[in-house]
DNA sequence: TATAATTCCTCTAGTAGCTATAGGTTCAAG
DNA sequence: CTTGAACCTATAGCTACTAGAGGAATTATA
């Protein structure tokens, strides 16, 4: 058995968010001590993780919570884990483009040499698109 | 003179948002018909633009009026600019760094071909970091 | 065993950057 | 002059947490 901040610290994730994820459904609500204190077993560690790892790698609360629902029937076919990563996938990939694009951008107005903000590229192209080389 | 309606079909910025920027001060209050309503004028518009493009460019709304507030003064020194700049370019080539690690992974475990749950890749590494190919 | 230090409890409110809704007023066209 | 679109304020909701107050339980030390 596990105090909740035992758990916090095996888990990496913080005691307010551990609570905040039972108020959300994420998890069950464990066994209390006498003194009302949550107790963990060995599952709810490893459901703790399996949600951790999952918001490393971006799913929404939402997300996790099929996700998890689908780890709980092991013989139930995964095509819907499939389309949830896929999804995700292609939303990932849709930021990155999103943020190269910017990138470029901010790299090209940060090499911005005046002296004042009269000449400021920075400053400029913030207040006219048509300055700016890519779109965004 | 615009009415907020205007304003917003201009600038593409939603008229919900245009009155949470005056509430937040990054815009002026404008002047009021005689029915109260807002009426804006042509600096109101420059000014929105500049907000546009500023969250399109993903600065945050301090950021933004860090900048404002440099832009109405033409002949002080820049320096302010550019590190607001920089910081933003370095906080953008994070995140994309991130999101591609996060790309590769993903990438990874959506290829499983399994049919249901108690094989599927997705899941199996979900429930164990232990399996990932790269740090996140 | 007493006490002190640490951990835990609930509840509320705050964060960013909006978006949505309700209930009512004003404006512009016909 | 009427009608319908656009406007007003105020409040609540969204995601995924985080922070704080005020108090109770647990654990470690003397």
């Amino acid at each position: 058995m596990f105090s909740i901040g035992q758990l916090s610290k095996r888990t990496g994730v913080k005691i307010p968010t551990i609570r905040y994820y039972e108020q959300m459904g994420l998890i069950d609500a464990p066994e209390r001590s006498e003194g009302n204190q949550r107790r963990y077993t060995k599952d709810g560690l490893n459901r703790l993780s399996f949600i951790r790892h999952s918001r490393d790698l971006g799913f929404s609360i939402e997300d996790i919570k099929q996700l998890l629902e689908l780890s709980q029937h092991p013989d139930k076919p995964c095509n819907d884990a499939h389309s949830i990563a896929i999804l995700h996938l292609k939303d990932v990939q849709d930021r990155i483009a999103k943020l190269r694009r910017l990138e470029r951008e901010l790299k090209r107005i940060s090499k911005c040499e005046a002296g004042h903000v009269a000449d400021c590229a920075v400053i400029e192209t913030l207040a006219d698109h048509g300055l700016c080389e890519t779109e965004h």
